[in-house]
DNA sequence: TTGACTAAGTTCACTTTCAAGACTTACTAG
DNA sequence: CTAGTAAGTCTTGAAAGTGAACTTAGTCAA
């Protein structure tokens, strides 16, 4: 497999994985998620090739994960927002930094915490079950192929 | 920033990214999940230069997300299994799932469906707070400093 | 008018990583 | 001995990242 045929795979996280799974991209949407929204910002906060970063920020927005929404008139100038869609990879995000705080943050600790505004505690990503509400436990799951699964040959 | 030193930074994606950021590397951990276990299936599966199969693998056995496990001795033959740590994965890899299955499963509808065991629906990965058990909104999420944050210059 | 500045890119030469495939190693069994 | 199995290791060329400079399209002040 190539890396650029995996939006043709019948696999979801490949085909996520094709928009958000280049080197960098991750990075530029935590950026997004704490409020960086201009070119000049992400590239410092970020410290890559502008080339990449355009080219990061191009595909976000094409697949509608970011938008440019113009700040100024005279010259018109642009910032890069998260669409519904883009906040939709919040969970999936704050699962990978909470990972990460679990296993690498040392004595020192976790060097961002999330506070939760509705209780006002700093919280952990629990992944619970849609239909009952219980936290999901990987032991407990069975995966099977639903409706999209390619057919056998 | 070079991809190299993403886990000197003082922050945990970056920790995270480090060891499972690299190109193909969620892909062989989906696998892993699906219970692909030895090298040429890993292989079969993702269709990747066996050379960059050996180092994402060796990366994650490294790093304590899989282990290996010899399944017979004569001659001595490994598997590579998930361990607790790499398991702690799952919510991640489960919500970048539903969120390609949310936006590019088209009209054939998701390739996988997961069944929770415990209640014997298929469901939809939910984040919630650890503590009051409310479903996140990220625009309910305020970040904020952590003991680990880098120090001001 | 010119020059300086700002913001957001675009281009270039070089380095690193991936892709494709062949080859190697260490066995076992016939 | 040969053939087969499993898990790598090695090689060459293509693709992507790195670091830095340059360009474009404005605005504003002198």
């Amino acid at each position: 497999m190539r890396w650029d045929t995996l939006d043709r795979e019948a696999c979801s996280l490949s085909r996520t994985l094709a928009v958000i799974g280049d080197r960098w991209t991750l990075l530029v949407l935590r950026d997004a998620f704490l409020r960086v929204r201009r070119f000049e910002d992400f590239q410092a906060s970020l410290g890559i090739a502008r080339r990449v970063l355009t080219e990061r920020l191009k595909l976000l927005v094409d697949e509608g994960v970011l938008k440019k929404v113009a700040y100024q008139e005279r010259p018109v100038r642009y910032e890069y927002r998260l669409t519904e869609k883009g906040l939709g990879l919040y969970p999936a995000l704050v699962a990978l930094v909470h990972w990460g705080d679990a296993h690498y943050a040392g004595k020192k600790g976790p060097p961002l915490l999330h506070r939760h505004l509705t209780c006002g505690r700093d919280f952990r990503s629990v992944m619970t079950c849609s239909e009952c509400g219980e936290a999901i436990d990987p032991r407990e799951v069975k995966p099977h192929a639903g409706p999209g699964a390619k057919k056998r040959a």
